[in-house]
DNA sequence: TGTACATCAGTGAACGCGCGTTCACTGATGTAC
DNA sequence: TGTACATCAGTGAACGCGCGTTCACTGATGTAC
């Protein structure tokens, strides 16, 4: 039996694979991506420095499976955001189109560690999966069909739509995040790609 | 006399201060913002380990110097992409305009590690300068005036200008770079801007 | 012009540390008979 | 129902490493007289 920070009943832990991915989550949230150590998640799992070795062949590959997790993560996040203006009125499609944005901005704010791991360069995207399956970038897409749908945006705008909201919005995150802008500056942002896109 | 990577003619070296920025900037390119380490900076100067701390009192002011120098870097590769274009006229105005975005990315996409570094996290903006005595800040601004002033873009987009431009072209270049789009999203995105700022 | 001396730049050995990963192992589990 | 045994999960000691930083030091420099 262990006396570490987590104590186990039993000689096998029934579900380490997840419970060092949730360890690596947390203290990759307290000390950033950079910082994150194979020895501290096990101690904090309670566990052998060794023993995540049975489900992660290295640090790196459990950095990027953490990085998948986290996208996913952020996905769930702005479907439970959006769930709040169902409809087709072209209200509803702009309250939506307004609050993805606004998902994304409060995860960064929220978990600023974990949006430096996502976007910084720790996790390189995975080859195979292209960016276009990617469940956040569905719902971007799909709101911005409701938006011409609806008669809420202009269709001339519509080919630009993901990659000009999607920059902006990471770009604006990302900027404020680190400190380049102040934190106010986000609303203003989405007023001003409303106004450039002619959502009304 | 040493044996190491830059040899020296004398005791004193000259320019320390100086070698070190360098040579840690040559670090950060090659082996990414993380893994930059004393030591090997000074074992590419040719220097003790403990040389460097009579110029930086520990590595984390090192690292916020280097990252104020590329600040520096950018906005004078910036100043030197747009005296291509100069003049007031509304075609002139407007290739300005686009070749800040255009010279952002290249940066970017040729110093992703420095990029990185810049905006990663890594070197926390000051806090006593503002982003708006930025230099590249500053000619961002010029150009949207220009751009206004010469009749190449309605006045109402103006106050939006500099907040959806820079987030935009930050966000794109991040995302590139970190394989979340493909790279010829970039002049797509700025066609989108131009589209939505209606510029022309 | 020559010398003493203060100042400064760089040395090199040492500190204590935490890291990723390997490896032979042992304790627990479940299945076949 | 009971036992032998294969399988699997986790151990713990060890590997070799590079790190940031300190500190008493020494070599070079330049200035005052």
């Amino acid at each position: 039996m262990s006396v570490l920070k987590v104590s186990r009943d039993s000689y096998h832990h029934g579900n380490l694979q997840e419970a060092i991915i949730q360890s690596a989550i947390k203290l990759i949230r307290k000390n950033g991506p950079d910082h994150l150590s194979m020895r501290e998640i096990s101690y904090e799992v309670g566990v052998s420095p060794s023993a995540a070795y049975h489900y992660f062949p290295d640090k790196d590959s459990l950095v990027r499976g953490i990085g998948q997790h986290l996208f996913g993560e952020l996905a769930s996040m702005i479907t439970k955001s959006i769930e709040k203006f169902p409809g087709t009125s072209a209200r509803a499609s702009k309250l939506r189109f307004r609050e993805i944005g606004r998902a994304y901005f409060k995860w960064a704010v929220k978990e600023p560690n974990l949006f430096r791991l996502m976007f910084g360069g720790f996790c390189s995207s995975d080859e195979q999966t292209s960016y276009k399956e990617d469940a956040s970038y569905i719902m971007l897409k799909k709101a911005l069909d409701d938006l011409v749908a609806s008669g809420a945006m202009p269709s001339k705008f519509r080919p630009y739509g993901e990659i000009l909201a999607w920059s902006c919005v990471q770009g604006a995150s990302n900027l404020i995040l680190e400190g380049h802008l102040p934190k106010n500056a986000f609303e203003d942002l989405l007023d001003g790609l409303e106004l450039a896109l002619g959502v009304k």
